[in-house]
DNA sequence: GTCTATACGCAGATAGAC
DNA sequence: GTCTATCTGCGTATAGAC
């Protein structure tokens, strides 16, 4: 019988029952706050008991954790598909754009990527957000055929802070264009870091 | 007699012990978090019972709020003081030097307040965060005789992203030179937002 | 896999003696 | 003003039946 049905699933395949949970659990930290995504509420919305919860997800901490490195993920394949189609010279301002662009498009990971800093124990690599960017400012650099730049992190850092800053704006109000700030910012970084 | 001591403080006089509860939930705030700044901490801290901490507070969560609040005042009135001493002209400048100067001297301000948005229920003021800096560009272009600007929040929206950014690494990484980075960011202001 | 029942800890807050 | 003792609620997690 080679259709039998055996405990296990074939090897690329998908926990259908641990994916719902994560998709729940971002829909709460989304719409209400980590605060909110307890157990009890995570159980509720996903129609099971708090046992249920647990037998397919080892701890909330854990479930927590993996919402935030799915919401990580799909951003990075979204912005890191955009960045690479671009000639180096032209990357950084992709990156602001598309960045900017995906929060636009998924409101519900903006509050996950954001408040994941404060209430999550991430390892070292929320200090190192920066360097990303700071790669694709240098080789857009050379590509243009200019000298180093001399204050890389800060230029950044700043650049990061205020994608960071458009997009909390954007969530707040969804009135405000942050397609249009994402140009101005992208201007800005056009003239100020990318030329002389 | 006249020097009796009644049950009330002279009007103007401050309630040491919740200037001292106050003082100890910044410390632990800024230190470890809103997360660690619970009842039984801060009994412990000020050398009190739970009991005795809640005789002196209506509640912890407006403990929180009136430490959060403190550390703001002290924030707007060396920002604000040494803003008000400029000239027009020169005001954003100094706001963007002032802000991140007054974090660098209070590293454990930093924390309180930046976590305050997430872990406080904070009324709409929050949400108009980039009004003051809007208002200083300004008034610092018509000081200039230049036109008024067209995207103005935009503009402070961004400038405050990168001085949050900025204040962040500080208290991330202490050998970064937040003073340099400052003025990186206001040389910016005055080239992009202050000029023609 | 799913449930109910339960254990356990910790948080905030109150009662009442001193 | 300060304490100890207590209450209540909520959070995570486990035990064990179905």
């Amino acid at each position: 019988m080679s259709t039998r049905r055996g405990p296990g699933r074939p090897p690329g395949a998908a926990a259908p029952r641990r994916e719902q949970l994560i998709e729940v659990t971002i829909e709460l930290v989304g719409d209400q706050g980590y605060a909110a995504a307890t157990l009890g509420r995570i159980a509720e919305a996903a129609g099971l008991s708090k046992a249920s919860v647990l037998h397919h997800v080892p701890s909330v901490a854990e479930l927590l954790a993996a919402a935030y490195e799915q919401v990580l993920a799909s951003m990075v394949a979204e912005v890191g598909g955009a960045v690479e189609e671009a000639p180096a010279a032209d990357r950084p301002v992709v990156y602001v754009t598309a960045m900017i662009g995906y929060f636009r498009e998924h409101p519900r990971h903006t509050r996950v990527a954001s408040e994941a800093l404060v209430h999550l124990r991430l390892p070292g690599e929320s200090r190192e957000r920066w360097e990303p960017l700071a790669q694709l400012l240098e080789q857009a650099r050379t590509a243009r055929g200019l000298p180093p730049a001399r204050e890389l992190r800060t230029a950044a850092l700043a650049i990061g802070g205020g994608i960071d800053a458009i997009v909390r704006e954007q969530q707040l109000d969804p009135s405000y264009d942050s397609a249009r700030a994402a140009e101005l910012l992208a201007g800005v970084l056009e003239n100020v870091v990318l030329s002389h």
